[in-house]
RNA sequence: GGGUCUGUAGCUCAGUUGGUUAGAGCAUCGCUCUGAUAAGGCGGGGGUCGGAAGUUCAAGUCUUCCCAGGCCCA
């Protein structure tokens, strides 16, 4: 009837099998058209380089995204899953930097850009294979097929849409920021790659003095970049910080205070002493007189709070175009930009004097200069050398220089109306979007993503670099007029020309001629590209549009998709595709990209390091894959509170133990099921079919149905949340209560020999159970659950199976709804009491070291409630079973194996006595057991000012030692210890049973055989046992005869319990 | 240096508006059971809840400071 299932299972044998299947029948793409394309459950996926290999990360962030859109689809949507590829950017043009052995900008200028980005191009996508073979092992549903590329033309002219869209709302704009700047590439470079460069370096620390105008006196001001002197536009001082004028053999100094003594010894003479506040605004003589005169307030002192008393005099000098905090003073006060540097950061005719001379190797030349020893003044006071960590070009090793930039940006304080007429700036837009999102963890919201926003500066959109979308403004060189073009179809207007690809190799080449700003004129006003392309980041972050070719085609799938219900990405998006598509949406749309994120952790190897290459510290993963299975380690993840945004440290035990825990109890489970189900088909004692519902009257199937429900109600409940995190726990206690209760209590019923309705509504219940929790796990395992629904549905005729009615994957099924008519919460209530009862029976089993086979006479279970002695009273049979005592005796009353304690409940009491707390404690733990129980029947006690009553203490039962009783809060439980001769006969009949099963499993008989006993020299109790027991004996081990004739035949064994000894032998019956 | 998250048993983690003796799983040790089992059951050991101070009758939980680690930023 069932395909038989080996309890010896590959796991990942049986993921390749289920892999080609869903290969064969095209599942996937079959699961989205089967749900209708007006419900739709809209995700994005966020694009990875290819430039390398999937790790855990990725792998970690692919589970995510595919158990909801799988969730989702089985609960009825449509949801479409485009896998995407980042392909512009650093990472891919270092990559073909390295192959085509060009180490600069201008060996990129010299090679040919056209060849450059030809070969990032055909390099980008190198390792797109190796992902696809990854995702798709790990059971990720995403189309490969339809990717998108953000390299692709139709891609890039949507970016252009939305940089238009930027620039006609007056967003972008250019200007200048200080950047880390590599002379030896002529480029500015990135955070990242400035952070890999930091390395100890020795640098000059020199303090020259600055005659103040009208005066006899120098101020003495502290610099590290004597390159920058001649920039020098301004000197900055601390308003609250006090100076000293220092009289030093004639000469009159200012210095800071706190900092006199690092120049000067104890005994110099102080003139006077001023806050920094009254320095400000005098002039000083410059060092130099290259820079033009571009402002009145040029060489004068100005007061700044990042001046600091550290190091140096207190005294700073200033060259707005070098340094961050210059650049802000020299903004704030309207000094201007003087850069006297070249694209390879060489000094150019501005600086006659140094003119091609690289700024750090100008340092010694220009102190020389300063020292007087050409001629010129002496003007350094003191000249010393220190090392500190300074970032130097990660891939020439040159010192980088910290520049003035000019940079395309985008305003994030600019006014924006949205539809409705609602004015606010850019930046509020995104705070109110990011107040819309569902965020797990949800402190990322006002965290780490709300604080980020809080303070975001405008975002700068340019780099120099060559392989990216180019930023699509056309200049006019003259008078600056800009002309922001936002599709292929303007620029073959404006330039006569139709190009298909627009990369800058083919771009730049187009100079636009027009007199209307619209079409094509040969003799109109001609414009030329801005040379820069754009932030990769700003391509991933219009990647909502522009997978979609948006607003060029599919206007309506964009309308249907937007914004999207769900993304996940990892922790360090949120300044990057998390920030990007906030940013971008909130300037387009004016209100968030996606409605729910989840954020997951970074992965640790197992020892808490990073994962390295080098230290080999985690296993490959596809290794890994190959062998555990792609659903444990899957489950492993999804189990942790990496999809809270916490790390997870990754170990192979781990995902072994889900093996164990999970994956194959319900194998044996299932197995089981199959297994006794054929055997009974084969014996024609099945009536029920597959499919077939079957309403049953036993409580424990209606248990583990109801049990089903809350199981259900809680994942349906934790999924909308998308706290992934709570499902796991779920499924495995629910795989618990599966196996080691209502399969443990119901082997017998599957066992028995006889035909009756109960086997058949164990069958039919057994059946719908794991059908039903198959569907329950497709999201988080896809592959087992997938070979359940195969083996009990599709490979089965029923009333609802078969290849013929069912669907052809259990993915392509309705996830399965709670069904309130099979849900009974006092059921579950009641079998959880019982479970409990049972818990209690077995400890004082063990406690009095009465082995289970020894069968009791009595239970007592002692309950708290009417309701509740009926409960245990149903289920009576069941705890009489499982613990092996003749009778359970329910009652009320537990006088007799209990003392009552009492203590104080602080809850209650807590706040209304306050101080007097512990004292009251007291008294209430010396209550005695009448007093107690005066109280619980509804006597008020006063204690002072106090009146006690009974929900004021919280009750303890005391047992004594000598009876076997114990008791929590809802159940007392005595058991009789009494063993006479007949319960003496039947423990030895149970040992018997037990050694001949075991015989015949050792002797590797089939569980339906029937088999012959022979005993030996049996001693006179146990003679007496087995003849008084012998229907129960042939029955439980299928014997045909149980003989005293002594032949030895087939497997043997010797017995001795308790002195009791006999010589059993068992063979095959005939 | 700033922001943020984390710190509870050997390991992985729960721990409600502050409330009584801080829990689970795994690991370990002992006992036990077994014709679904790569299992099951019962029990033991193992914790100054990162540290300190404070608020409170009462702090793993609230406040402040400090320490360590991760991520992001500088």
């Amino acid at each position: 009837m069932f395909r038989s299932l080996s309890p010896d299972v590959s796991f990942p044998t049986l993921e390749e099998r289920i892999l080609a299947l869903w290969e064969k029948d095209d599942a996937f793409r079959e699961s989205v058209r089967r749900r209708p394309a007006s419900k739709s459950f809209a995700f994005f996926d966020g694009p990875p380089f290819a430039t390398g290999l999937p790790h855990y990360g990725h792998l970690l962030a692919g589970t995510i995204k595919d158990i909801v859109p799988r969730y989702w689809t089985m609960k009825g949507f449509r949801v479409e899953r485009r896998f995407g590829w980042d392909c512009h950017g650093l990472p891919i043009e270092s990559l073909i930097q390295d192959e085509l052995k060009l180490h600069t900008v201008r060996d990129i200028q010299t090679y040919g850009v056209g060849g450059f980005n030809e070969a990032c191009r055909a390099g980008v996508l190198k390792y797109t294979k190796e992902w696809r073979r990854t995702v798709s092992r790990m059971g990720r549903w995403v189309d490969f097929d339809n990717e998108y590329k953000t390299m692709d033309a139709d891609f890039m002219e949507s970016v252009w849409w939305v940089f238009q869209q930027c620039f006609a709302k007056g967003l972008i704009y250019q200007g200048y920021r200080i950047q880390p700047y590599s002379p030896a590439l002529a480029t500015p470079l990135s955070n990242f790659e400035v952070n890999q460069g930091y390395r100890m370096r020795q640098d000059p620390s020199v303090v020259l003095s600055f005659p103040l105008e009208g005066t006899d006196e120098s101020l003495l001001v502290w610099t590290t970049t004597p390159w920058t002197l001649p920039s020098n536009l301004a000197i900055a001082v601390k308003a609250d910080l006090d100076y000293a004028l220092v009289n030093h053999k004639g000469e009159k100094f200012w210095i800071a205070e706190s900092r006199r003594l690092a120049y000067f010894d104890e005994g110099c003479t102080v003139l006077k002493t001023v806050k920094g506040s009254e320095l400000a605004g005098r002039r000083y003589k410059p060092l130099f007189e290259y820079a033009p005169y571009m402002s009145e307030k040029q060489y004068s002192i100005f007061t700044a709070d990042f001046v600091s008393d550290a190091d140096g005099t207190g005294a700073v000098h200033i060259a707005p175009s070098f340094g961050e905090e210059d650049f802000q003073l020299g903004m704030q006060e309207g000094l201007g930009l003087w850069d006297p540097l070249d694209a390879e950061g060489k000094f150019t005719h501005l600086v006659p004097e140094w003119e091609g001379m690289g700024a750090k190797d100008a340092d010694k030349h220009i102190l020389h200069r300063l020292k007087g020893e050409n001629g010129g003044e002496g003007r350094v006071f003191r000249h010393e050398t220190f090392e500190h960590s300074y970032p130097h070009c990660w891939r020439t090793d040159v010192p980088l220089l910290y520049r003035a930039q000019k940079n395309w940006f985008l305003a994030l304080d600019k006014e924006i109306t949205n539809a409705e007429g609602v004015t606010k700036t850019l930046k509020q837009w995104m705070i109110d979007s990011n107040q819309q999102i569902r965020w797990v963890p949800e402190h990322i919201r006002d965290g780490r993503f709300g604080k980020w926003l809080d303070g975001a500066r405008d975002w700068n959109l340019s780099r120099n670099r060559f392989w990216g979308t180019c930023i699509p403004v056309w200049i006019n060189e003259e008078d600056g007029d800009m002309i922001c073009v936002g599709s292929r179809a303007e620029l073959e207007a404006l330039t006569g020309v139709k190009v298909e690809d627009l990369h800058k190799h083919v771009v730049d080449a187009l100079v636009i001629r027009t007199s209307d700003k619209k079409t094509f004129d040969p003799n109109g006003k001609a414009y030329k590209r801005t040379p820069e392309v754009l932030d990769c980041w700003f391509e991933s972050g219009a990647m909502p549009y522009a997978q979609n070719h948006f607003p060029f085609e599919n206007r309506e799938t964009f309308g249907n998709n937007y914004p999207a219900d769900f993304i996940a990405e990892g922790l360090d998006q949120t300044r990057g595709w998390f920030y990007t598509l906030t940013v971008l949406s909130a300037a387009l749309f004016q209100k968030p990209a996606m409605k729910n994120v989840i954020v997951n952790g970074i992965i640790l190897a197992e020892d808490g390091q990073k994962m390295s290459k080098r230290l080999r510290n985690y296993p490959d993963p596809n290794e890994l894959i190959d062998r555990t299975g792609a659903d444990a380690i899957r489950l492993f993840m999804i189990d942790s509170a990496a999809v809270k945004g916490e790390e997870l440290k990754f170990s192979e035990a781990g995902v072994k133990n889900i093996t164990r825990a999970v994956l194959l109890p319900l194998w044996n489970a299932v197995s089981l099921f199959t297994t006794y189900a054929n055997a009974d088909a084969s014996k024609g004692q099945l009536t029920w079919k597959p499919g077939q519902e079957r309403p049953s009257r036993n409580e424990l199937d209606r248990w583990i149905l109801s049990d089903l429900q809350a199981l259900l109600r809680k994942v349906k409940v934790e999924m909308e949340a998308y706290r992934l995190y709570n499902v796991v726990p779920a499924l495995v206690e629910f795989i618990d209560d599966l196996t080691n209760w209502y399969i443990r209590r119901s082997r017998r019923r599957f066992w028995k020999s006889e035909n009756d309705g109960d086997k058949n509504d164990a069958y039919a219940t057994l059946y719908k159970v794991l059908v039903d929790f198959s569907k329950t796990l497709a999201p988080f395992l896809p592959f087992l659950s997938e070979e359940i629904y195969q083996v009990l549905v599709r490979e089965v005729a029923g009333a609802s199976t078969g290849s013929a009615t069912a669907p052809s994957s259990v993915h392509h099924a309705d996830y399965p709804e709670f069904d309130a008519s099979l849900f009974d919460e006092a059921l579950n209530a009641k079998m959880a009491l019982a479970r409990e009862a049972v818990v209690l029976g077995r400890g004082l089993r063990a406690e009095r070291n009465i082995k289970n086979r020894q069968p009791l006479a009595r239970l007592i279970v002692v309950v708290r409630g009417p309701e509740q002695k009926a409960w245990i009273e149903s289920l009576k049979g069941l705890i009489e079973d499982e613990l092996n005592v003749k009778d359970v005796e329910v009652t009320l009353d537990e006088e007799s194996f209990v003392t009552y304690k009492a203590k104080a409940n602080f809850q209650t009491l807590g706040k209304r006595l306050g101080k007097a707390m512990k004292d009251v404690a007291g008294k209430i733990s010396a209550l005695s057991h009448s007093e107690i129980r005066e109280i619980l029947g509804g006597k008020e006690w006063m204690l002072g000012e106090t009146t006690i009553t009974a929900p004021d203490l919280i009750l303890v039962r005391e047992v004594s030692p000598d009876l076997a009783v114990t008791a929590t809060a809802d159940l007392t439980v005595a058991l009789d210890v009494a063993i006479d001769e007949p319960l003496r006969l039947e423990m030895l009949a149970r040992e018997l049973v037990s050694r001949i099963q075991n015989l015949r499993k050792e002797s590797g008989l089939a569980v339906t055989d029937r088999v012959l006993v022979r005993l030996d020299g049996v001693s006179g109790q146990l003679r007496q046992a087995v003849e008084s027991h012998l229907g129960y004996i042939s029955a439980e081990v299928l014997a045909a005869a149980v003989l005293f004739d002594g032949a030895a035949e087939g497997a043997s064994s010797d017995m001795d319990v308790e002195g009791e000894k006999a010589r059993i032998f068992v063979r095959k019956a005939d």
